[in-house]
DNA sequence: GCTGACAAGAATGTCGACAGTCCTGCGCTA
DNA sequence: TAGCGCAGGACTGTCGACATTCTTGTCAGC
């Protein structure tokens, strides 16, 4: 199985909740599951580590990361200033091939939430959001976003406090036309209100400290 | 020999000019270098991926990072908005062992400059920031400041325009007791200057693209 | 009953060797 | 001579096994 492969499945298993934050991730174990030796498990976990999805702490092992209210709202707060940088710098610079990249993204992200499939909304969001910091060419924006959507889904699964996600793709359609269209200021102002509106959409109310063990979680 | 103390040893012979951007960095020739197996620099070589010093390529070997131009402006352009966060949440909630912490920082830092080590200069300067992320408690905070700290760190070995670092010690301890002091519109403008100071002694205007190769550089 | 040291177990950290992949350069052909 | 294909080499990717470290449970001593 390939290494972004098994990325993947420990990533949507934590996005479904099927791996709850603090859940230990024995090497080991994954090596078995995905019949893989430790060495790529290894690697695997130490990506996810580089995106906040889990903690490796040295000589201890790694676990489903657990994000508390604060670093929720923090991570909310630098995805707006940084995807307001995005915006600002492919204003009235998208050409019309990347402009039928974005609104495929969005029409998949209906079709996903037409079927129900939460895992890919998240994914599909998260897809739209890094495939602008990708058409900056700059590949600080892009390592950062990714970082910080990463975190951000994870946040959308621990936090998450409705199933409705329908705000998604009408907004991010209107980015895409905003950007087109080249007024600035319109587009900082729909990807500041977009980014507030996930955001809102969370209850950062009260921590939550969920704790699952690992086994037969994935179906092999 | 210890994975940090090797990871220590490639950065501040990035920091330092003896790797230039570009330059490859063979596992196995660092293994024969530090004396250890490959893995360990394997998972060297993947913190500081993580951390932006070196881009790995599948199947290509890792690489010294070539910031150009524009992403080094952006570098500086999220300092800015992170470390003002940062410094928002920490005004007037500083312990006084925390200040004195700072203190101690700034203090070094001064005597690296009286003593010409510009590697440590570049190190304690960044060692300061880091603090001050870390101080906030927020993972998210720190782990973004420390990829951006250590982008800046590489940025300013290749772009530094003049040898002189006069103004961070003093701009640190200012932002140090406009801390204590309590008064955020203060500290958000010290911090802000601050940051841009340390963007304007770059010489942004024209990219840097030298290339060395790697051999007898570490003295072992 | 409580504290401390110690030993057994388990999980990570590391190593050496092999497999897989990409690039390079040579040679063949038209 | 220019272009294509192929073989060789170099390097990364992966694996299994061993070393190290941390945790946990036990037991003697107080």
């Amino acid at each position: 199985m390939d290494s972004s492969e098994i990325a993947e499945r420990i990533w949507l298993a934590i996005a479904q909740g099927r791996l709850a934050p603090g859940a230990r991730l024995k090497e080991e174990e994954l090596a078995e599951s995905f019949e893989v030796g430790r060495a790529r498990i290894r690697s695997v976990l130490l990506q996810l580590s580089r995106e906040g999805l889990v903690d490796i702490i040295p000589n201890k092992g790694a676990q489903v990361a657990a994000p508390g209210v604060q670093e929720a709202r923090d991570v909310f707060y630098l995805r707006s200033t940084v995807e307001t940088r995005v915006a600002a710098q492919l204003t009235g610079q998208l050409t019309p091939q990347a402009a039928d990249d974005l609104r495929d993204i969005v029409r998949r992200e209906r079709e996903a939430i037409a079927d129900g499939h939460l895992a890919d909304v998240i994914r599909l969001s998260g897809l739209f959001h890094l495939k602008l910091a990708e058409l900056t060419g700059s590949s600080v924006l892009q390592s950062i976003l990714r970082d910080l959507i990463s975190r951000s889904s994870l946040i959308t699964a621990v936090y998450r406090d409705t199933g409705y996600f329908n705000c998604g793709p009408d907004e991010h359609d209107a980015i895409v036309e905003a950007l087109m269209g080249g007024n600035e200021d319109e587009v900082l102002r729909l990807v500041s209100e977009h980014i507030e509106h996930l955001r809102a959409d969370l209850n950062l109310t009260s921590e939550q400290q969920p704790v699952k063990n690992l086994r037969d979680i994935f179906e092999l």
